[in-house]
DNA sequence: GCTTGACCTTACCATTATGGGAAGCACCAT
DNA sequence: ATGGTGCTTCCCATAATGGTAAGGTCAAGC
């Protein structure tokens, strides 16, 4: 089982197969004399293991604890729950934040005519003085250092509320 | 308005301000003398129209379409909504792949006693031989080619499926 | 034996968006 | 003049993957 046979029966390319075994992820396959990495076929399970991790979204470190947990054979179910859990909460969070951006954008999408008109609502929020989004405070006093500005500013700057 | 301040009234950092022009998705910006940037409202407003775009997940590349839209003043708004629709499309896929991850692993760590005991339906699934992912397919023949290969295989292989 | 094509090897570069740091100059207040 | 803060550029790193290039290998066909 060289390489590209490893790869179509794990799911997992050799190009990244190379890598994982790069990462310390997998262990280094032995070799054929002339330098061929050999796959066993408990090594291919291990691929498929990760492959499957990686298709559930959890990240390659996250991949690297699972396959520890695996291989511990005296772990407890409760440990691997816990952390699926996490990965569970993680995903959700994800989620939540995307249908956010889904809903606020249709929102826009359906007050916007669409037609030929240039008038755009979506457009308009885009360009919205500030839509008091990011809670980024920054410890700085005045702030209003700068020398030789030969910028206009008017009261744009205190516009932002 | 130099950089920093820029950054503060703009939510984007100073950090990516400049990353913005090194790519061209922002105009160089005057300099004093010292070298120094200087920023107009003007170029704050479209920070923050930038940063707008980004918080609702469009790619610094689709940011610069909507720049390309903001500014051209004859765009016909059923451009804007066509391409706001398009990236809601493209948030609501990723939400509905999230989600099969998040059911999957949510049944999974639901048949999980989550005791001290090793078993767990987690890993169990994740170890799963195969399963019937994904649909790839390559173009090969028998692909038994292998010459000094030492690997053990026993009908490992033949049980993709 | 020699060629050919498919496969393997390593090494390097690119991607996306962002952060971090170093070295050095600029500014401003004391 | 000195110190602190902010600016400059340049380089590196991240996560996971793909691509390419240059070269060795293997099996098969002539």
């Amino acid at each position: 089982m060289n390489i590209g046979q490893a790869a179509t029966a794990s799911g997992v390319t050799a190009k990244m197969i190379r890598y994982y075994e790069s990462i310390g992820l997998i262990e280094p396959p032995i070799r054929t004399q002339a330098g061929y990495r050999v796959y066993t076929a408990e090594e291919i399970h291990e691929l498929r293991f990760i492959k499957r991790a990686r298709t559930l979204g959890f990240s390659i470190e996250e991949a690297r604890e699972l396959l520890a947990l695996w291989r511990d054979k005296s772990r407890a179910s409760a440990d691997v729950k816990t952390f699926a859990m996490k990965h569970v909460r993680d995903l959700e969070t994800k989620i939540d934040e995307l249908q956010a951006m889904s809903r606020t954008l249709r929102h826009l999408a359906q007050t916007c005519h669409g037609d030929d008109r240039p008038e755009c609502p979506i457009l308009a929020d885009l360009a919205l003085p500030d839509a008091r989004q990011p809670p980024a405070e920054k410890k700085r006093g005045k702030a209003k250092t700068h020398a030789d500005c030969t910028c206009d500013e008017g009261d744009t700057f205190s516009r932002r509320h």
